[in-house]
DNA sequence: GCACGATGTTTCGCATACGAAATATTCGAC
DNA sequence: GTCGAATATTTCGTATGCGAAACATCGTGC
């Protein structure tokens, strides 16, 4: 799935640094390449990416609310409530509500997400993980570390005026 | 805009590496929040995520075929012809269809969209840049080149064998 | 000049994706 | 017990986002 790039691709930058653009561009391809494979994957078995995802999920966790559900995906649960209409209406999943809580859904694979579910094997996230596996463990744990920092960087910058259209401070 | 998570959100791996989860779950955090705070700014002049940042290219650029447009937003024809017919609607962007080659379109800002691209001031991207900024040189440059490496070796994974799962049976 | 493949854009159908409002149910305060 | 805030899900309207097909135009080969 491809999407609209985010504001990095914007030149007119106060600013310009070669290695930093080049870091954010990194960044999309992977996470937009991981989507793509993601997907073209999921059409080999007449599915569309998150599907695929929900499936995988409810195969391992069995039973899953619509809410713990769209958390995992990080998905509004409006947004999944659709993708699980989809997919009950193709017999994938069973909508079951809750005894003890009658406001819960549980989502659950059919009998035929079941199988399907089986046939998948190769998981999606393979050629990404792969590539992170191939790093030496001093690269690994550097780029966690930086990771970490970016992270938390941006963690503590979004709460305050970020949104503000304020001007940049120090750099 | 949230987005479901690629196939990292898909806990069943072959050998358990919380490492690499975690930088997974950083590479995803990092873009997904990007476009969260992106549609943030936007929304406070009354765009969206798109169209803030087709604006803010026509304002450096000038002048884009749709086609050169829609590959510097990353996405295909189809969704941004959608995208700008909502911004002409608006009387943001103009269309001007190419006289040396009349199958071409040259998208370009109105008035009105000049003027709205001049209020907005802060780049989107500048809390993500800002995080890379303040790493160490000898950070950013570890970043980079492991950046690198991973975009080499997805790179070349891509073509071959990647989407080669069982074949389904149609439907 | 004219057939014809290539290129640029739009149209169409569908599946996300979001936020706000509506709905149903729970739980705490009283 | 009952009211009201809180929680879980759905509904609704709108905007991406994609791929395939339709359409217009260009350029080349002849």
């Amino acid at each position: 799935m491809r999407n609209i790039v985010p504001p990095s691709a914007l030149p007119p930058d106060p600013e310009p640094r070669p290695e930093i653009d080049s870091i954010v561009e990194t960044i999309i391809y992977l996470y937009t390449e991981s989507r793509r494979l993601t997907k073209g994957l999921a059409s080999q078995f007449g599915l569309t990416g998150p599907q695929l995802t929900v499936i995988k999920l409810l195969e391992t966790f069995e039973n899953l609310s619509l809410s713990s559900l769209s958390e995992r995906i990080r998905a509004q649960n409006s947004t999944v409530t659709g993708i699980i209409d989809r997919m009950e209406r193709e017999g994938l999943v069973r909508r079951d509500r809750s005894t003890a809580d009658r406001r819960v859904v549980h989502i659950s694979l059919s009998e035929k997400g079941q199988k399907l579910a089986k046939q998948i094997q190769v998981e999606p996230m393979e050629i990404f993980r792969g590539a992170l596996v191939g790093l030496s463990h001093a690269d690994l744990r550097d780029l966690l570390r930086i990771m970490n920092k970016l992270q938390r960087y941006v963690r503590t910058h979004i709460a305050d005026g970020a949104m503000d259209a304020a001007p940049p401070e120090d750099t």
